[in-house]
DNA sequence: ATCCGTCTCCACCCGTGGGTTGAGGGACGG
DNA sequence: CCGTCCCTCAACCCACGGGTGGAGACGGAT
C-alpha cells in the first residue's frame, strides 16, 4: 500500500482524485491539503510515501512546496498534477525536484502508474513534458552561427573562459604574453568583442 | 499499421525484435539494417514511419545515423534501442534528435508502446533516461553553497555577467563609479573572486 | 543610546588589459 | 616562386581594473 498525501486547493478535483486513486489496490490515501502551508504540515503529520501534487494555489504555490519538501523529505517523491504545461512552470517544478509531472488530461491508469513509478523511484512524465525536456537537452549545441577561428585563437579563448589571466595562457601555451595578446586582439575583431567578460561570456557560450 | 525499421548489428537481437514486434497487430516490420549507413539506405527504399535504433554499431553509429535522420526526414521519428544508460549516450541520441530512449531490459509491452508513441509524436524515454534529464533539467540552480551577497552586490555582479563596465554599471545603477568599485571588491572577497572573468563565470553559473 | 551592516562616495597606486604598429618565419597552394 | 595565412614576438600608450584605506549616512537590532 502506497501512502499518498493529495494537494489541490480545488475542493472538487481534490476530492475526485481522493476516492478515484483510493479505489485503486495498491494505493491508500492518507489526507488531503488545499495548499503548500497545509501540506508541509500534513506531510509531517500522515507521513505519506508519495504526494501528489498540483501548482497553481494560493498562500504557497506546489514549486516552492516541492522544493520545501525536497529538504526536509529529501526521499519522499512529489508527483506534480496541473494544468500548466509551459516551459516556466515545468522546468520551476522540476527544479524543485519533483519526481513526476502530469497535466490534467492524464487519465486515471496514468495518475496511478505515475504515484507507483515516483514510489519505485522512478520519474512519470507527461509525454508533452518528455518533449519538451528533449528540446532543452537538445537545444544547447544549436546556435552559433558564422565565428571561424583558428585552432589557435579558439585555445586562448577557452583559456580565457576558464578565468586564467595573459600571463597564465602565455605560460600553459609555451608562448609568449606578446603573442597571447596578438592572437586575443585577432579574435577579438573577428568575433565583436570589446572586453574579456564578453570573450568569457563567448568562450561559456561555446561550450555550453 | 505502423511501418518499422529495425537497425541493430547484432543479428540475434536485430531477428529477434523483428518477429517480436512484428506480431503486433499495429506494427510491420518492413525491413532490418545492421549499421547505420545500411540504415539510412533502408529508410529511403522501404520508407519506414519509425525506426528502432541500436547505438553501439560499427561503420556508423546510431547516433550519427539518428542525426543525419533528423536532417534529412525531420519528421521520421527514431527510438533508441541500447544497452548503454551512460549520460553521453543518452544526451548525444537525444541531441542528434532521437524521439525515445529505451534501454535493453524494456520488455515487448514497452517498446510496442514506445514505438506507437514515437509515432503518435510523443517521445517515451525509459524511467531511468527520465530521471537522468530530470538531473540535467534541474541540477543548474543547485550548487553555489555559502555565498550571501546584499542585494546590491547581487545586481553589481549581474551586470558584471553581462559583460558592463565599471562605468556602465554605475549609470545602469544611478551611482558613482567608485561605488561599485567597492560592491565589487566586497562581493569578490565573498566569493573568493580575483578577477572579472571568474565574476563573469560566476555570474552565469547563478543564473544558468 | 549604541553598535553593526549596508550603501554610498573619495583618493591613491599600479598591474593588467585593450589597441596599435611593425616584423620575421613556417606552411600551403597557385 | 610568390602570395597568403597563421603563429610568433616586440615596443608603446593609456584606460580600466583590482586593492587599500578612509569616511559619512541610514536602518535595524541590542
Amino acid at each position: 500500500m502506497i501512502r499518498l498525501l493529495i494537494v489541490d486547493d480545488q475542493a472538487a478535483i481534490r476530492d475526485a482524485l481522493a476516492v478515484m486513486l483510493d479505489l485503486d489496490p495498491d494505493i491508500s490515501v492518507v489526507g488531503t491539503a488545499s495548499n503548500g502551508q497545509e501540506a508541509l504540515a500534513a506531510v509531517e503529520e500522515l507521513t505519506p510515501e508519495v504526494v501528489l501534487m498540483d501548482l497553481n494555489m494560493p498562500v504557497m504555490g506546489g514549486a516552492e512546496a516541492t522544493g520545501t519538501l525536497r529538504e526536509s523529505h529529501p526521499d519522499l517523491p512529489v508527483v506534480v498534477l496541473t494544468t500548466f504545461d509551459d516551459d516556466d512552470s515545468i522546468l520551476a517544478a522540476l527544479r524543485a525536484g519533483a519526481r513526476g509531472y502530469l497535466t490534467k488530461d492524464a487519465d486515471r491508469g496514468t495518475i496511478i502508474q505515475a504515484v507507483r513509478g515516483a514510489h519505485a523511484g522512478n520519474a512519470i512524465l507527461d509525454p508533452a513534458v518528455q518533449l519538451r525536456l528533449l528540446d532543452l537537452a537538445s537545444r544547447k549545441p544549436v546556435e552559433q552561427p558564422g565565428i571561424d577561428l583558428t585552432a589557435r585563437e579558439r585555445e586562448v579563448l577557452d583559456l580565457i573562459g576558464e578565468g586564467l589571466r595573459n600571463g597564465e595562457i602565455a605560460r600553459r601555451l609555451f608562448i609568449s604574453e606578446a603573442t597571447v595578446k596578438t592572437h586575443i586582439n585577432n579574435l577579438f575583431a573577428k568575433a565583436d568583442l570589446h572586453s574579456r567578460a564578453d570573450a568569457v561570456r563567448l568562450a561559456l557560450a561555446l561550450r555550453g
